[in-house]
DNA sequence: CGATCATTTCAGTATAGACAGAAATAAACG
DNA sequence: CGTTTATTTCTGTCTATACTGAAATGATCG
């Protein structure tokens, strides 16, 4: 497979970015000329196609299948692997965001619980960083509970609801 | 200033979540550091607190700065700089929010507006990439449009909003 | 069951980013 | 102004992670 220049242009763009948000630039690569890609992928094809190791791309996609965001298909007489990402782009980030939270909203979660707890045992000597971190476990719990919420509409709903824009502050006027 | 066992989980877990953010992991306990701290403290006090250089307690409080998250403050007397964290937990979030939305999806945005008019200019040729891109590009721009409306929202009517929850489905339905 | 092909694991290497310490700059004081 | 004190910048070092290539494992075929 033969990148246009405008592939090529998006997938150094999208490996650019993962490496702000804490993901490998190979991996997220991978994940972006797997998104285009007009059939699934061979690891053998991928590795030729972004001039990276074979034993990288083994490893990139067991990346990218633990988030759930790229799965193994099989060709009918072919018995390599080949590999395709999900599609649909509302999916594949609530899939992300659901797995983010899990690793590291969730853990937070629980450090912060165990602080205040600690902090409550520890009695006025601690009351000051009891109050920080409440109001820090609150929020976390706060967004946590929310995006449970959210996370199940369908996204037909969670499309609609983001394409009110400008209504969400009037819903917020009769709402409070 | 010496930590409590308590403080120090706290700033450790922290600087922890910092690495999984793609931010350093010194930047982040810093600002754990100065969010429970009790007064604004000096570049020196904190590369003591939590043993690291000076030099780079220097560099990681300018990039604290510039995401908004902490300020210089001066004390009557002390020529030396001191340093506090923004302390609203909310107003907190919606500062680094607006940051990141500001260095990484904003570029992507570009990047993908680029892209898609290139594919439309290359005819048929780029047709695939092109229906692929404009699925990517109407979702950014879905949320970054969501999200510029509930940023501009007073905490108390975003509080109030989020702590709805089980409401939200409802509203959908209404809505819908 | 051997041969071939596909995939993963492993061990060493390369690289980017974090960090320390020194040097340079800037600010405040007498 | 010179001196002291605070802060920043710079350069080299270190470390964690990404990455490669080779070896090992596993799967499918005739």
């Amino acid at each position: 497979m033969t990148l246009t220049p405008i592939q090529e242009k998006f997938i150094l763009h999208w490996g650019e970015m993962g490496t702000r948000w804490g993901i490998n630039r190979t991996v997220a690569q991978i994940h972006a000329l797997l998104f285009i890609a007009l059939k699934p992928l061979d690891a053998e094809e991928i590795a030729q196609t972004l001039s990276v190791a074979r034993s990288n791309v083994s490893t990139s996609l067991k990346e990218l299948q633990s988030w759930g965001i790229v799965r193994i298909v099989h060709v009918m007489g072919d018995r390599r692997d080949h590999f395709e990402s999900m599609k649909d782009v509302w999916e594949m980030f609530e899939v992300v965001l659901t797995e983010r939270k899990r690793r590291e909203i969730d853990p937070t979660l629980a450090v912060l619980r165990d602080c205040v707890i600690e902090a409550e045992k520890a009695g006025p000597s601690e009351a000051h960083t009891k109050q920080r971190l409440s109001e820090l476990l609150n929020f976390f719990e706060t967004m946590s509970d929310w995006y449970e919420q959210v996370r199940r509409l369908p996204t037909q709903a969670m499309l609609k609801f983001v394409k009110l824009g400008g209504k969400v502050k009037k819903f917020f006027g009769f709402a409070g």
